[in-house]
RNA sequence: GGGCGAUUAGCUCAGCCGGUUAGAGCGCCUGCCUCACAUGCAGGAGGUCGUUGGUUCGAGUCCAAUAUCGCCCACCA
């Protein structure tokens, strides 16, 4: 390819999936003895589109399974889909709509059978979109929750629950969405705080004159109350005992009970009890056994029940029942009042409770299990807090109502005798009733709840029911990488479901992550149109960019509010690599040949890149291991760029530009061609996971025969041959002195051609012997003209300086300096040094502080002092000379 | 009502176990198209770490209270 200066990330993208995915490197092997690392993806709907938040899992995950690959585990990262059973149904429906049919003009079978090709043609895009952000899963193990061997499991997991009798059947209220026509569980209602209103309705009491007040935010409901309830315990309402009201518009006398569970506060210390369209009413309907009359068919519109109301929609009726009662004079007042009201989750309309018969499950016991195996520390979850949040549902979870009155779904293996009315559930369907012997018999219309068989993700996609090899391999799963959102939908029932049917927890750790907002902080999404589309993001700026923002972005416990600028800010890192790659390559020569390095060669400099990488090597695997990505990556952004880059690769110049045939000269380039390639390729390793495409490109531009592509090359390791802590020291020291010397230049305006004479003044001989050795990298770096050291150097007024713990810098300047400039730099540093002079004094008067804290501390102190005394005077005398 | 989190440079954010001069990117100012890179290089300005107390020899870091913002859960006739 042409060896642009600008990184082009287009044509490096598009060649290396390809590559890794046709040679099968994604591919985990359940036989191949190594220690299994597996993380299952969540699996994205098959509806779905890739946005920012699957952007962000998905290589947070893909980091992990790339890095544990190169550290040598078997490393799984299982791919699927789930059937989303009523995002999925919706978006089908809504295709027959435009056609102008309906689901119920196919038919149950016929529209499944829609569903199926609509998903075998459109389905799964995100696929696509995973492989364009780089994603390692193996491909070939893909799984769909509605696939058959799910399916298998699924009923397996229904049938034995319902044997143990943790599922059953009751009739119950739920939350019903009109629009979906089908029960939701608690957990699928959002509630939002709506501007609604309460009304006030007067209930004649039966046999007298007197009227009693009930208030209630859904008038239309009272076509179904079957009794008022007052608190027993309400002196207000004693001589309402006994009695009954004539239910105003539906002529019925309803009694008036008495219950605990009615304020005496709020409101009139009435209310309207309608046990099958409130829960709190259902419960007292129990207890007093009142009839439940259900006034609401399955799309919210009044039924057979509602008398008058018959036919007309719940909100019509609403303002129906209103104006009517208002026209009796039966309405007292209509209040604004603010309460929140439960919406269905995927299409936002405002559910019913609504009583109906429905599948359970029985969640206690499995719950308790689930609490204990955190408790115990059998799964840990990071970052650590949101351990609470999982306590805190799991002790008040209440039954998981799992039938959905869908057709697209896992339909629940239950079946009716038709003859006796036996309920059947087995894994075989039925013939026969096996009670009556029946042949009349069929099955349940219901479907499951979608987070039912995803809630067997880690072990049904191993094969389970079934031991597979893969199964006995994978699982336990090693991480689950999830956002906090569905810690409840999901996270808690694999966690419940794979305690049971594995007898193990079906990932070690789990790993939330953030939420990814726009630039003001909100939760993104297509309502409010605020989406960063991540697609657009990797057209514009390439994915490595995109990918190494999102995992620098991801701090533990906090948000990401994503802003377009940071990426394009990582594209100049890609960029930067490149360029940096270009100049090893052009300098390293067609005859290069890597090799070992030999300690004997190296020089000074060196030997701190070399103790800087393992420095690196060491805390990116640190970082990695314990899920602080924006760590791991900042510490490979800053060793490339401001290590790697911007001191070594400068400080190469000098001896890969050294003229002349000399013998040394040769071998002080030729060691720096070996080290500029070590360092080039286990940066360029390290870099990986983040960073998958360019560096497999520069990889392989590199490569030496029969080392295989980067994605399977070893984890780089700290070598301890290359620990030099005294040569860091030094390198340290150096660059100190050219900051120094720069900073003087650009405050002098000193122009960038004049090479300025630069004389060091000290008394140190490690010092001295430093500068004499890098003379001619100082020269090259801060342009310096001759180099001085004189330890008895006496300085003259047009001298600009410098002065640093037992060293002293000088340039002569003369016509350039300015003199008032150079006093007020100085003066600033002097105060500065002053200021810090004094606090360490303080500290040291202290005897507080120097008789309670650590010796090493107080030592550091004194030196601190006595560095600071000795940089003062310098800055004093200097600024003196100036006058 | 219960719980969680945030508050650090103009903006977006790091800062693990409390101990040199609190860091980065972007933005801003100055000077540079220096033979890897102007998606760049060199230099610079800019912060009493929300507030108040406490613990400690020492607090951006630990504790408590408080303010503001955000989120989750529950209740809501």
């Amino acid at each position: 390819m042409e060896f642009s200066s600008v990184y082009d990330p287009k044509q490096v993208e598009e060649k290396w999936y390809g590559y890794w995915e046709e040679k099968g490197l994604f591919r985990a092997d359940e036989n191949d003895g190594r220690e299994p690392y597996t993380i299952v993806i969540p699996p994205p709907n098959v509806t779905g589109n890739l946005h920012m938040g699957h952007a962000l899992n998905n290589t947070l995950q893909d980091i992990l399974i790339r890095w544990q690959r190169m550290a040598g585990k078997s490393a799984l990262w299982m791919p699927g889909m789930d059937h989303a059973g009523i995002a999925t149904q919706n978006v089908v429906e809504r295709l027959l709509k435009e056609e102008g049919k309906s689901r119920d003009d196919l038919g149950r079978e016929k529209f499944v059978q829609r569903v199926w090709e609509w998903k075998e043609l459109y389905g799964g895009k995100i696929k696509d979109q995973l492989r364009r952000l780089g994603c390692s899963l193996d491909w070939p193990r893909e799984r769909f929750t509605l696939d058959e061997g799910l399916s298998r499991a699924v009923r397996r997991v229904f049938v034995t629950l319902y044997e143990e009798g943790l599922i059953y059947q009751g009739n119950r209220i739920i939350n019903w969405c009109p629009r979906c026509e089908t029960a939701i569980s608690d957990i699928e209602t959002e509630y939002n705080d709506l501007e609604g209103s309460l009304w006030h309705i007067r209930y004649p009491v039966a046999g007298t004159n007197e009227f009693i007040t009930v208030a209630t935010t859904r008038p239309e409901t009272m076509l179904g109350d079957t009794a008022v309830a007052m608190n027993p315990a309400d002196g207000r309402y004693a001589h309402l005992r006994e009695k009954k009201v004539v239910l105003p518009l539906m002529n019925r006398e309803i009694p008036i009970i008495e219950d605990e569970f009615v304020s005496v506060e709020f409101g009139t210390g009435l209310v309207k009890v309608t046990p099958a369209h409130d829960p709190n009413d259902f419960e007292m309907g129990l207890r007093h056994n009142l009839p439940q009359i259900n006034v609401l068919d399955e799309n919210g519109v009044i039924n057979e029940h509602g008398g008058a109301y018959r036919g007309l929609d719940r909100y019509e009726a609403r303002e129906k029942v209103v104006k009517d009662l208002e026209a009796l004079g039966l309405l007292e007042k209509k209040e604004k009042h603010l309460h929140s009201v439960g919406h269905c989750y995927r299409c936002h309309t405002v559910i019913e409770p609504y009583l109906s018969l429905q599948w359970f499950v029985k969640i206690k016991p499995l719950a308790d299990e689930a609490i204990l195996a955190v408790e115990k520390g059998k799964i840990k979850f990071v970052p650590k807090n949101w351990e609470k949040t999982y306590y805190e549902w799991m002790y008040n979870i209440r039954d998981w109502c799992i039938s959905r009155q869908l057709w697209w779904g896992h339909r629940i293996p239950a079946f009716y005798c038709g003859q006796c009315g036996r309920v059947m559930v087995s894994m075989e369907d039925p013939v026969s009733c096996d009670a009556c012997g029946s042949g009349n018999i069929r099955q349940e219309e219901d479907v499951l709840d979608t987070w039912f068989s995803s809630g067997l993700w880690p072990f049904s996609t191993l094969g389970w029911p079934d031991e597979t090899p893969a199964l006995k391999k994978y699982y336990p799963t090693s991480v689950l990488v999830t956002g906090f959102d569905i810690i409840f939908f999901w996270v808690a029932r694999m966690i419940m479901m794979g305690l049971k049917f594995m007898d193990d927890a079906p990932f070690r750790e789990v790993y939330i992550h953030a939420l990814v907002r726009d630039e003001q902080g909100q939760k993104m999404s297509k309502s409010r149109g605020n989406v960063i589309d991540p697609l657009i993001m990797m057209d514009k700026y390439g994915t490595d960019a995109f990918r190494f923002t999102l995992a620098i972005f991801a701090a533990q416990g906090r948000d990401i509010i994503l802003s377009e600028k940071r990426i394009e800010g990582y594209r100049s890192f890609c960029n930067k690599i490149w360029n940096a790659t270009r100049f090893i390559g052009t300098n390293l020569g067609g005859d290069f040949a890597p090799g070992g390095i030999s300690a004997d060669s190296l020089e000074h400099f060196d030997r701190w890149i070399l103790h800087r990488l393992n420095r690196a090597i060491s805390d990116v695997t640190a970082a990695l291991a314990e899920y602080r990505f924006n760590e791991a990556a900042q510490n490979i952004y800053d060793f490339w760029w401001h290590e790697f880059c911007d001191w070594y690769l400068e400080l190469t110049k000098q001896r890969l530009y050294g003229k002349g045939e000399d013998a040394a000269v040769r071998a002080s380039a030729d060691t720096a061609k070996r080290v500029l390639y070590l360092v080039l390729k286990k940066s360029l390793q390290l870099l990986h996971p983040f960073m998958p495409f360019i560096t497999e490109e520069i990889w392989h531009m590199f490569s030496v025969p029969g080392e295989g592509p980067i994605i399977m090359s070893p984890w780089p390791e700290p070598d301890p041959s290359f620990d030099f802590p005294s040569d860091s020291d030094d390198a340290e020291l150096f660059k100190d002195v050219l900051y120094r010397i720069r900073n003087i230049r650009g405050e002098m305006n000193v122009p960038p051609d004049r090479k300025a004479r630069v004389i060091f003044k000290t008394v140190s001989k490690r010092t001295a012997a430093m500068l004499r050795r890098e003379e001619a990298h100082i020269r090259a770096l801060a342009r310096a003209g001759e180099v001085v050291i004189d330890g008895a150097y006496v300085p003259d007024k047009t001298d600009a300086s410098a002065v640093m713990p037992g060293l002293e810098i000088y340039l002569p300047l003369k016509d350039l300096i300015d003199i008032d400039k150079e006093r007020a730099r100085l003066g600033k540093e002097l105060d500065r040094v002053t200021g810090d002079l004094e606090r360490v004094e303080k500290k040291l008067a202290s005897p507080d502080f120097t008789g309670r804290a650590p010796e090493q501390v107080v030592d550091k102190e004194r030196v601190k002092r006595d560095e600071l005394l000795a940089l003062a005077a310098k800055l004093k005398e200097s600024i003196d000379k100036l006058s």
